[in-house]
DNA sequence: CAGAATCCCTTTTGATACTG
DNA sequence: CAGTATCAAAAGGGATTCTG
């Protein structure tokens, strides 16, 4: 792994300490971005259907239950509200019967399940406890 | 927000395939990376213990505790070992009376808080959720 | 089919007190 | 000071059943 420089280290610093230095500590909690949106959609089943989603353009609820496996009923539709509400997938509801709903990635999700592969390779590279043991470690 | 373009699609595509392809759905959640790393230091506390250790380059045990505001002794030292154990952080302890404990970012660790800052600064340009309502959320 | 409702149980917290 | 121990409270999740 390499070193983060000088330069890198000053930078972050000043990044830290624009964001920082207007909040108290009290608040920050309520009002940290990364805090809000990435605890929404980084828990451990929403990762997984934005990435089922990314590998298929379109799936139906029982798909992605499938795929997911051992996703309840329950959190799945859960997590679909979620990561809907918050622009990541995208409903479509076609009035037949028996319903069919069809949910795919917005690009913005598209977008973020780029980064969360990016961050994944990065990880596999770089993360001290996959290195040690890299075979406990699947290929994503 | 840009569309993504039609040769990242072929690119993500190819690179999901390769990874989905050699996995079944019933061993992919115990062998997602992105899953167990992620959720080991993306949770509500361990992101603010990560970035305040970002800010101030070492901090003892009480310090972190006064400034994640809210977070409770137990949890604290929860959090502090799994990020020890998964190299985020590294631990120092001082034999004096009354002991000293001192913290502090590994490499790895201050390059995750980069990436987190990016993630955090993309999210703010992007995340339709953040866009409708800024004024919902802070600097950070 | 897509999900809502229910019930039950497990896991996670938070508060407080305690110790080397 | 830097935690651990303990217990009560709360949240979260799973399995099953039910409905438009």
């Amino acid at each position: 792994m390499e070193t983060i420089s000088e330069n890198q280290l000053v930078e972050r610093q000043k990044k830290l300490e624009k964001m920082f230095g207007h909040l108290d500590r009290k608040n920050l909690p309520e009002l940290c971005t990364v805090r809000d949106v990435m605890s929404a959609s980084s828990d451990q089943w929403s990762i997984l259907i934005l990435l089922w989603l990314g590998y298929f353009p379109v799936l139906r609820f029982n798909k992605i239950k499938k795929y997911v496996y051992g996703i309840s009923n329950k959190v799945l539709s859960q997590r679909l509200k979620v990561l809907e509400a918050d622009g990541y997938i995208e409903r479509k509801a076609y009035p037949e019967v028996p319903i069919r709903v069809e949910y795919n990635l917005t690009d913005f999700g598209a977008q973020y399940v780029e980064r969360l592969l990016e961050l994944t390779q990065w990880m596999r590279e770089n993360s001290p406890k996959i290195l040690k043991h890299p075979e406990k470690y699947g290929l994503l």
